[in-house]
RNA sequence: GUCCCUAUCGUCUAGAGGCCUAGGACAAUACCCUUUCACGGUAUGAACCGGGGUUCGAAUCCCCGUGGGGACGCCA
C-alpha cells in the first residue's frame, strides 16, 4: 500500500506554527515511505475563505519547502461530488430529511443545557421501523442528517494516543448537508479523504472529536477507514493556548524576524517529536528517522529561546554568499545602502559565529555599508580626551603601515597602547566606538582589515 | 453538565517492569578562553502530580483523585 496523506487548512488567515507542524508531519510522512502529500483546501466556509489566505498557506509552505505532490485540490470545486454521494445516502437509508428549523434546534439545545444535558438532535426526523414521522411542514427547505448508529462503539487505533473508544450513544445524528444544499465539513473530508485515497490521516487533535462521526460515514459508504495521527497542540511561549488574539503569528513571520526555514523546522520536528538524544538534524535526516511512534501525545509549549539557539547553529553552518544576501536585503528594508565596494562577505564571515538571527547580522553588517554613528552616551563614555588623542597616534601609525592586513594592524594598536602607556582596552574601545558606533565587536584588527584602509583612516579622521 | 485526550527538571524531551544513583538539549549559575562583547569549552543546580493497587521489583501496568486541554454548530 503507497501511503498518501494529506494537509487540509481551511483558508481563513495565515500558516501559523501549528499548522506548520502539522503539514511538516504529514509531509514527512509521505516522503519517509515514498509516499504522496497532498495540499487540499477546505474552503467551503465561503464568508470566511479567501483566495489571500489561500496564497498566503502556499507562501508560508514554499518558505518551509514542504512541497506538496498532488494538489491544492479546492473542496468548493468537488460540490457535484459530494452532491452525487449525498443522494446515494438518501436513498441507500444511510441518511435522511431533517425538517426541524434552526429555531426549533436552538430551543431544544436550550432545553437541554438547562436539564445539564449534553445537546444533541433529538432524531425527530430519523426514519425507523415502524416509526411515525411529524408530516413535512410546508415551506422549510430540509437538511440531510446522517443515520448514525445508536448502539455500539467507534473505536480506533490512533498512532499517536494509542486505541480511543467512543459509544455511539453519544454521537447524534450530524448535519452533513445544509438547508442550501451545501455539504458540511464533516462530510466533505470524508469523501475527500476517500476519492484521495488517503492512508494516514495526521491533523491536529482538535479533530478527536470529529473522528467518530468520519469513521461512521466511511463505513457506511463502504470506504476504507484510513490511520489517524492525531497532533497535540503548541502553546504559546507563555503556556497559553495559542490564538488569532493570542501569540499566534504567521510562519512568514519568523522569515521577518530573521529566522532561516530550517532552524524554524528543526525546531518544530523536535516538538512533540523525538529521536533519542538528537536535537540538531537536517530534514533529510528527520525524513529517514521520522515515524508515528515517536509523537508526544501531550501539548508541547513553544520555547523561543531553544528556537533562537537552532537559528545561531543554522547560521554558523550557512553558506556566506547566502547569508550576505539575506543581510543586504534585511538592510535594504531599511533604507540602507548596501552597495559598497567592500567584500560585505568577508564582515559576514567575522559576524556569523556571533549572532542568532538573520537581523543581528544584519545590525553587525550595517557599519560596514555606511558610517554608523555611537549615540552622545556612548561617545561620551568612550571618546574621552585621552582616547581621542590614543586615535590620533594610531591613526598615524596605520596611516605608515605598508601592507593591510590583520598581524600589521595588530602591531599598530599595540604600538600604540605602549606609547600611551596605557592597557589595550583603552585604545581598541574607543577604537570600535569610532570605526562601528558601538563598543563590542569581534577582535579588532580582524574588523579593521575587512574595514579597509580608506573607510578607518576617514572615520578616525571625523573622531 | 456530558464525552474524549493528557500529566518526567523552568521548557522540549529520553524512558516499552529490573540497564534509573532518572539521560540529553535549551535556559540558569560558576569557572576557563578572550584586547571588548559574543562564540566555544568545562562544571553545578534542577523533574517522575497525589493516593491506592498489581508485582520479588513500577517513572513505566491498573484504578481513583487532582491539574491542564479539547469537543458537544445548518464553523472548519
Amino acid at each position: 500500500m503507497t501511503v498518501r496523506t494529506r494537509f487540509a487548512p481551511s483558508p481563513t488567515g495565515f500558516l501559523h506554527i501549528g499548522g506548520a507542524r502539522t503539514a511538516l508531519f504529514s509531509w514527512a510522512y509521505a516522503r519517509r515511505h515514498g509516499g504522496t502529500f497532498i495540499l487540499r483546501i477546505e474552503d467551503t466556509d465561503v464568508a470566511r475563505s479567501t483566495p489571500e489566505a489561500v496564497q498566503a498557506i502556499i507562501d508560508g509552505m514554499n518558505w518551509l519547502g514542504l512541497a506538496h505532490d498532488e494538489g491544492p485540490f479546492y473542496q468548493m470545486q468537488r460540490m457535484d461530488r459530494y452532491k452525487e454521494v449525498i443522494q446515494q445516502m438518501l436513498k441507500d437509508g444511510s441518511a435522511y430529511y431533517c425538517y426541524t428549523s434552526k429555531e426549533e434546534l436552538d430551543a431544544l439545545r436550550a432545553e437541554q443545557e438547562a436539564k445539564k444535558e449534553k445537546p444533541r438532535y433529538d432524531g425527530r426526523w430519523r426514519p425507523e421501523a415502524g416509526k411515525t414521522l411529524p408530516s413535512v411542514p410546508a415551506g422549510v427547505e430540509p437538511v440531510v442528517r446522517f443515520k448514525n448508529p445508536t448502539t455500539g462503539v467507534v473505536a480506533w487505533e490512533d498512532q499517536v494516543k494509542g486505541r480511543i473508544e467512543i459509544a455511539n450513544e453519544e454521537l447524534d445524528d450530524f448535519i452533513i448537508a445544509r438547508a442550501d444544499g451545501t455539504p458540511t465539513y464533516n462530510f466533505c473530508v470524508v469523501v475527500d479523504d476517500w476519492d484521495m485515497g488517503i492512508t494516514h490521516v495526521i491533523r491536529g487533535d482538535d479533530h478527536v472529536n470529529n473522528t467518530p462521526r468520519q469513521i461512521n460515514v466511511l463505513s457506511a459508504l463502504g470506504a476504507t477507514v484510513p490511520q489517524y495521527a492525531h497532533l497535540s497542540m503548541i502553546l504559546g511561549d507563555d503556556g497559553q493556548k495559542l490564538s488569532k488574539r493570542h501569540g499566534a503569528v504567521s510562519v512568514m513571520q519568523y522569515d521577518e524576524d530573521g529566522y532561516l526555514p530550517e532552524a524554524v523546522l528543526n525546531y518544530l520536528a523536535r516538538l512533540g517529536w523525538s529521536h533519542g538524544d538528537e536535537e540538531l538534524f537536517s530534514m533529510e535526516q528527520f525524513v529517514q528517522w521520522f515515524d508515528l511512534d515517536h509523537i508526544t501525545a501531550s501539548a508541547a509549549q513553544f520555547n523561543t529561546e531553544k528556537l533562537n539557539w537552532l537559528n545561531a547553529q543554522y547560521i554558523k553552518a550557512a553558506d556566506n554568499a547566502r547569508l550576505t544576501a539575506e543581510a543586504k536585503k534585511r538592510l535594504a528594508g531599511q533604507g540602507v545602502d548596501t552597495s559598497t565596494a567592500l567584500d560585505l562577505e568577508r564582515a559576514v564571515a567575522l559576524y556569523k559565529e556571533r549572532v542568532s538571527s538573520l537581523n543581528e547580522l544584519a545590525d553587525a553588517i550595517h557599519p560596514f555599508c555606511v558610517t554608523v554613528h555611537a549615540s552622545e552616551e556612548v561617545r561620551a563614555q568612550h571618546l574621552t580626551e585621552a582616547a581621542k588623542a590614543a586615535l590620533a597616534t594610531l591613526a598615524e601609525k596605520l596611516a605608515a603601515v605598508s601592507e593591510w592586513v590583520a598581524p600589521n594592524l595588530s602591531a599598530a594598536i599595540k604600538e600604540t597602547v605602549a606609547a600611551h602607556g596605557v592597557k589595550m582596552p583603552a585604545v581598541a574601545i574607543p577604537l570600535r566606538v569610532a570605526l562601528l558606533g558601538q563598543p563590542q565587536s569581534p577582535s579588532i584588527d580582524q574588523v579593521l582589515e575587512v574595514l579597509g584602509r580608506e573607510r578607518v583612516l576617514e572615520r578616525l579622521q571625523a573622531v
